[in-house]
DNA sequence: GCCAATTATATTGCGCGCAATATAATTGGC
DNA sequence: GCCAATTATATTGCGCGCAATATAATTGGC
């Protein structure tokens, strides 16, 4: 028994972008791993390098993560000595997190990181912009 | 100190991708968590649903994952009931893998999701064969 | 026909992603 | 000023995703 064309896996455009995500995230890694991030944790850097000194929150909006998975990667950052997770004094219920040294040292190497992948060419400058646009159109659509 | 234009998570392509990949499988949980399925389960379902009595193998490059992803998953399926997972005779390193009559009786009410997920219309058709496309261009070129 | 190389699947270990729940501080309505 | 509701973060538990490694069967070159 053959299924309906709207069940054909090659059909799904669910899994053509989720597996071109997944191609992708694999692809930043051995530009990652050399600084010891995976590509999460270099979203949550990202978000500090960009500005610091702000809430878990504030990294979960940047991010588009939940606390849940913003949280054990703060500690992990934390354990790697690249960030400081200090309570708010005037909110004691807040933490806030800053840059170690080591964590504003690997400003420089990560800046480099988008150029490198650039030179995977995977699709035209056009095509990335019109992606990134979709997905983003898409997102702002779905998220509740 | 501000960050150069390329290192802003508001530019990063892969961000959308992410965020997007991420908000479409939430938005499929309501409608699959009544089947029992998570959306990779569901895809392998996809998989044995077009063809059955396939290897482990065959599921990996249908669905784009990897052993180390599909065999868990099998083997929660096959824990679930929906499919079995018999010792290849010709081959003893083979697995061949088929439909239960619960797996088989999964397959109508799985033919109703996609209708149901059209429904969120958070991009139009055309848009959705665009994003498509793009992402299967990218993951074409991407993959190793 | 032997055995090194290959192939197919499974396992281990780590880091997400997230729903559901817990904890603790703050706020706001009365 | 009390306390219920809200807000901010953390925890738990489960299922991926995947690199690295292991195990076991098959193949192919000599």
């Amino acid at each position: 028994m053959s299924s309906a064309p709207h069940m054909m896996l090659e059909n799904q455009i669910c899994l053509s972008l989720y597996s071109a995500t997944n191609a992708l995230i694999r692809a930043y890694r051995p530009f990652l791993a050399p600084l010891g991030l995976t590509y999460p944790q270099y979203l949550v850097m990202l978000a500090l390098w960009d500005k610091e000194n702000i809430a878990v929150n504030d990294i979960c909006r940047a991010t588009r993560l939940d606390t849940g998975t913003v949280t054990p990667i703060l500690k992990r950052l934390e354990a790697k000595g690249l960030v400081y997770r200090k309570r708010s004094t005037e909110d004691e219920r807040r933490r806030v997190i800053s840059l170690s040294d080591k964590g504003e040292s690997l400003r420089s190497p990560a800046s480099k990181v988008p150029g490198q992948m650039a030179c995977l060419n995977a699709v035209s400058i056009e095509e990335a912009k019109q992606i990134k646009s979709l997905a983003e159109k898409m997102y702002q659509n779905i998220k509740p």
